[in-house]
DNA sequence: AGAGTCTAGTTGAAGAATCAACCACGCTGC
DNA sequence: GCAGCGTGGTTGATTCTTCAACTAGACTCT
């Protein structure tokens, strides 16, 4: 039993600034994203990782590592995205295992829809608060803790 | 109508990396404080908040600031808080709205068996990845962002 | 070809978060 | 001294998330 290290003050900073981050954005998120259109933040998520996909579909398991979620609740999510028309699930053809969940029409204009006052949010409650520098600090600092979360995050896959 | 200034490239990293963080980041710590002692990270937090006050109780309103959480979600987790004889809940002297919260023995028990691996998670997930630098860095931009999003956060607080 | 194992995905139940409705108290101004 | 408004807090219904259990197809090794 050695004394454990505990936090000194700037990292102390951090870690509550990030904590607090992570509770207030989202929610904040969250409830435009639910007046503009009855969806929430990872709803919205994932109908904008299929719309940016080629072809406009994804296996779940792709879709889910996209949104950073486990299958389980995607596939729920998808289930509800499903009932509203936005999403369709479909057989793979050649891995009967594989399941692809597809943008329909409808959704892609959901999205279309939303993209733009979404957008002006995270401008409004998050970047517009930072400089340039801030930007390309917090982009590289942010990659390093996604780097030590999950070393395969697709969001750090080179291409 | 006027076309919305989509995300440029580091903008695009900077949030992205956030919004990764933000779901794998309590996920890990809140599957090591399950396993470790049946509660969230949140339940952690609203212990830790009442264990550093004076007296180790505070006004439900003020821990839920602490907490950054909405009053209803507090409340609700002070009453599970309160089932497992780690919280009471007693009247204010003073003011016949207010109820305050306190920590028990067994709660400071509780937290103080727990706080010690909760920050060696701490640092093995997030901090060991970043530098001094990168500490303040966060520590600046994360207190920017907080104050964009609540300008009378606790945690900017002067001393 | 069969047993074992791994990968992909779904489901139902249980626990947690949100939202809206509500109650009780305090403060202000008349 | 009481009407009206704001504050502090609780509650119950609904929705979300997680967890564990499960199905089914693919791959491997013999």
């Amino acid at each position: 039993m050695t004394e454990p290290r505990w936090l000194n003050a700037d990292e102390r900073r951090a870690w509550l600034a990030l904590v607090s981050i992570n509770t207030l954005l989202p929610a904040a998120l969250d409830t435009k994203l639910h007046t503009a259109g009855k969806l929430s933040l990872f709803d919205y998520t994932v109908l904008a990782m299929l719309s940016e996909a080629e072809g406009r579909f994804l296996p779940m398991s792709e879709l889910a590592a996209r949104s950073s979620a486990s299958l389980s609740r995607l596939s729920h999510v998808v289930t509800k995205l499903q009932k509203r028309g936005w999403v369709e699930r479909r057989p793979h053809p050649h891995d009967a295992r594989v399941t692809t969940a597809h943008l329909t029409e409808e959704g892609m204009a959901t999205i279309v829809g939303l993209a733009p006052g979404h957008v002006e949010d995270v401008r409004g409650l998050f970047l517009d608060a930072l400089t340039e520098q801030d930007v390309l600090d917090l982009a590289r600092i942010g990659e390093k803790v996604v780097g030590r979360l999950d070393s395969d995050h697709w969001i750090l896959r080179e291409n």
